[in-house]
DNA sequence: GAGTGGTCTAGACCACCCG
DNA sequence: GGGTGGTCTAGACCACTCG
């Protein structure tokens, strides 16, 4: 393995071994063989299943519970990242009151429904242009004062049976259920945030003043591989909350 | 070590030896023994120093790198971290061109006095309302065009020579001058962020219209050991760029 | 070729959880 | 008491840098 050739090696052709246990942890992962918040093999075993040592598995481990993937839990064993826990709630969620304990805000779903993908949205998700999607669009309130509103688009083959029903009965975040019902399990996501004024739609929603200032996100949301699987444009009411962020 | 004693112990008293190498280099980097830039002894002369394995040292390291305290070099050694360098100079300045390739904007300053934190300033900071601070007031252009427009507190104590010229002599980050000239290395940072429309002081500065809705930010800047250093109150203008976050 | 960080191993022991 | 992750060690070898 990684032999020199008779020509120079252009690419990097090493690739050290708990990389690439790392990724067949990571496979397991993806095709649902150890399910979000189930326990998986444990260190030794996995060591033996793979032919290498615990202390290999270990570091390949601690790279996947670093991304969020995985997490431990000293004496029980490592579990398969959820959605479904205080914990990975605020991950996401990045708008702070700015008084009091953060907590989850209500939805109010305004609108779902399946169209054909706009040329931008397309290219945000990786798809082609006029492609099926979801587009969600909904309403969130802190404490009874609408705070968001925010428009989602979902690939339409990834979210098949997406209904509105199945969004107002599900209690709780929205990507706890698109782990549950669509297999799909949110790992990380890029955000471009700039101040905007509230057009008359978002006014008329958030109960404001047309012309108040307001923060608009854009957010792409990605799972396993990098892929693209939630474009997610939000404006956000700053006046009792803000963003919180942690420069590290 | 960590013997058990008669009464049941309540604190964890328990603490891995790598944690403990861990802060005695943590230690070494903030009495500048080693200094920005430069080499720290080799993992076995640490070893040999500290009388524990290389092994040991090496996760007290792998953490310091996480922390973006030292850098790893393969092959020539373990450097620590310097505000002089591109990699940093993006980890604290998030607001991205919309179109382009990220660069550092220019300084104008408008204000450089000292006088006597208000009570808000103090509380952040750490200090008692009265004592003294450097107040900053500057604009920053990105080719040409101004976009930033920026309130900086700092503690008098640690600042003290910080001059207009000295600012306005120095090219590079701000980082980089308090880092060299008065030994203060910003670590991480906390930001609250929020829209808000321009008064009239600002929109003269960037020449725009008042009420043109800005983003807001309120940076509270640490240095080893948790301790705030730095007051930082921007205004962004966001038509031509963007805050930048990355969510995992 | 010597020195550095990076990988991999094997084994011992510790802290924690649970039945 | 037995299983899990967490720590620590000692030693071997690999990849990279530089004189």
């Amino acid at each position: 393995m990684n032999a020199p050739t008779a020509v120079a090696a252009i690419a990097p052709t090493f690739s050290p071994l708990y990389q690439q246990i790392k990724a067949l942890i990571t496979q397991s992962l993806q095709s649902g063989e150890w399910k979000p918040g189930e326990l998986i093999p444990s260190e030794v075993e996995l060591a033996n299943r793979f032919k290498v040592s615990q202390g290999t598995v270990r570091k390949a481990i601690d790279e996947l519970a670093a991304e969020n993937l995985v997490m431990r839990k000293q004496g029980k064993g490592t579990f398969v990242s959820t959605h479904h826990e205080a914990r990975a709630h605020f991950r996401f969620l990045r708008l702070m009151p700015d008084e009091g304990v953060p907590h989850y805000p209500e939805s109010k779903f305004i609108e779902v429904k399946r169209l054909r993908a706009p040329a931008d949205v397309a290219r945000l998700l990786d798809l082609k242009a006029g492609d099926a999607v979801v587009f969600i669009k909904r309403v969130q309130s802190f404490d009874g004062v609408p705070t968001i509103v925010e428009e989602l688009w979902l690939p339409g083959a990834t979210f098949k049976g997406l209904t509105a029903e199945r969004l107002v009965e599900y209690k709780g975040p929205m990507y706890g259920l698109f782990e549950s019902e669509f297999g799909t399990r949110m790992i990380r996501a890029t955000e471009k945030i700039r101040a905007v004024c509230a057009d008359d739609g978002a006014a008329a929603l958030l109960k404001i003043a047309a012309s108040t200032p307001l923060l608009a996100s854009e957010r792409v949301s990605f799972t396993y591989g990098d892929k693209p699987v939630e474009l997610r444009r939000g404006l956000y009411l700053t006046e009792q909350h803000h963003y919180h962020n942690e420069l590290s």
